[in-house]
DNA sequence: AATATATGTCAAAGCGCTTTGGCAGAGGTG
DNA sequence: CACCTCTGCCAAAGCGCTTTGACATATATT
């Protein structure tokens, strides 16, 4: 970078300090002043130093966003989120830093580490894994924080999270009223508040209507297996039961098109003979059966946040906890119970 | 931070030269001072500060990756490419920064903004679409840069391809060597870099075994269109040849499943009927199918990058262009022409 | 023993901005 | 007319590090 502020400052004939001034449009200048300044920043093409401005201002305009691992980002849930935080961090000019919240052996995960060099004005915390004691390693430094899609429980930072229960809850409520009584589950066995706060809802719309919880319904595959087998394990052992299911929930995004398949393969028809509901976009769909499926405002959860943490950056106070809903779209995979 | 170099070099009582040199383990300092200063740098929880160090030494110790838009890190493509850039990013210390390469109305676009404030040692960028003209600008200011999954027609930057041209040839000529003459193409509309390379391999093969190239073979959808429709047409026109292809291709990933199911709409039997090839993760894939597929090496091709660029940032000359190869990964979903 | 070389340390000069406090002069007030 | 308040500008003091050159002291080479 040849050209400094104090080139721009010269050839405009000012000051440092009103050069400055002028080019942020802060301070007490002329708007001629100001004007001349930046004319003749723009035809020296002179762009401000973001290290320079950074120490000098102790800000770095720069977001951080913690992710567990970035091949995270890979996936629509994150990559949906991300946007969301891009789109708002966009408008406000703010860089965006990644960093790795997984931990490491000898020294602090990379965004304890970031964050303590400063690198970030703020920091969105997109993890449901991190532990609350690593949390309040951040809360000690000021470092403006909000988490996005975990409960709070030690409500150290303002948190962004979707009502999975409620939107459980409507889904099975759903399907109860279309005469279903005994609803399978198939979700990973990880214990994510997500996850449990599903199976919550799951338990409470069966008591609300007054269906005895039965344990077997729940069927649980190994959270990172790629292969289908765990799938299908949880599908034979449930139409193996003496009271066979009718209907089937997939409580993680993009398996409830396999789960279709593998229920297709067993000669059942769906929506006839069973119905099925997913999350998110479960998988790329089928050409003739699009499924049931709870959406998650992923992107919104994403500018929220986002929105919350400049908030708090400048200041204000942000609400504790926004709550979005996640909502049932119903489409042709679920019908009365056919069998 | 409270705590700053200058109270680690007290209280180890060295001078603030020294306890510099001896935290980043360079310069002349002997062993014990440096296991000193160390020492109470970790007792007081000493974390340098990332602007001051980049003021002072002119390197920020971040690379800067451009895409397009965030959005598309949420696609297999862009996340293993970004993992890939990431991982080796990781085992050098360096933090990652996204920048948006979206052109702007009046301004620069966000990625030659933040490679002009420097705040980045050098820069990966993943984008087709971007001009050369926008790239000389970049070319100008000295700043390391990689490009990723791009011809290099300027050459003004290192560049990590993928050979799709000789990965389309292998599938093809497979396919040929299978007996299949009509080979048709589904391709999405945009004159992309890589499907032009793609459709170069596709002749390339047809004319090496003497096949007469048939331009109705190769169907277009609308690139962006999420809809299925543009799918099903171009299969509708290419059933409704005379001479009907007894293979299709999909140029696009995750394209491939849905149109193994237009396919099987039709009554085809895959691959006893007809044969299919994708690119890639062919969506989740069929229990019962899973669909020949070319791999690109993604996570490779940022790693890659990723190791180039650092590779110029340390001053060293960087090979001009790498070109990975893309394996083709027969499955179930070809087999000899059946109709 | 005298010179050359290597080693460990430090003071001081930045890096390129922001920000503070002060100082004129223009304008308003009693 | 004296007083006060703004306004527009500037000099200078940082921000917290890195890096350079100088200076002792220790070791190696003749």
């Amino acid at each position: 970078m040849a050209v400094a502020l104090k080139d721009v400052a010269q050839k405009a004939g000012v000051s440092l300090a009103t050069a400055s001034m002028a080019i942020r449009g802060r301070g007490r200048v002329s708007s001629q002043t100001c004007l001349r300044v930046k004319k003749v920043a723009g035809e020296l093409g002179f762009s401000p130093s973001a290290s320079a401005r950074a120490l000098a201002s102790g800000r770095s305009e720069t977001l951080g966003v913690a992710v567990r691992d970035l091949y995270y980002l890979s996936g629509p849930y994150m990559g949906s989120i991300v946007a969301g935080i891009a789109e708002v961090a966009d408008t406000h000019n703010m860089g965006l830093s990644f960093a790795r919240s997984i931990p490491k052996a000898d020294s602090d995960p990379e965004y304890v580490r970031f964050a303590k060099e400063g690198r970030f004005d703020g920091m969105v915390l997109v993890d449901q894994a991190v532990q609350e004691l690593e949390l309040s390693i951040l809360a000690e430094m000021t470092l403006p924080v909000v988490l996005v899609d975990r409960k709070g429980p030690g409500r150290m930072f303002p948190a962004v999270r979707v009502d999975y229960r409620a939107a459980v809850r409507e889904a099975v409520s759903h399907l109860i009223s279309l005469g279903h009584q005994r609803l399978a589950v198939i979700t990973p066995d990880v214990e994510l508040f997500e996850l449990q706060e599903k199976v919550g809802g799951y338990k409470e719309a069966m008591e609300a209507h007054n269906i005895p919880f039965d344990r077997n319904l729940i069927k649980t595959y190994v959270a990172n297996d790629m292969s289908i087998d765990g799938l299908k394990r949880c599908i034979e052992d449930l139409e193996g039961l003496p009271a066979r299911p009718t209907a089937y929930m997939s409580f993680q995004d993009h398996r409830a098109s396999t789960m279709c398949e593998l229920l297709m393969m067993r000669g059942l028809r769906i929506p006839k003979d069973i119905s099925v509901i997913g999350f998110d976009s479960a998988g790329p769909g089928f050409v003739n059966l699009v499924v049931d499926a709870i959406k998650v405002p992923c992107h919104e959860m994403g500018s929220r946040a986002c929105q919350l943490l400049l908030d708090l950056i400048r200041g204000r106070t942000a609400t504790r906890e926004t709550v979005l809903d996640a909502t049932f779209e119903p489409a042709n995979s679920c019908a009365p119970p056919g069998r």
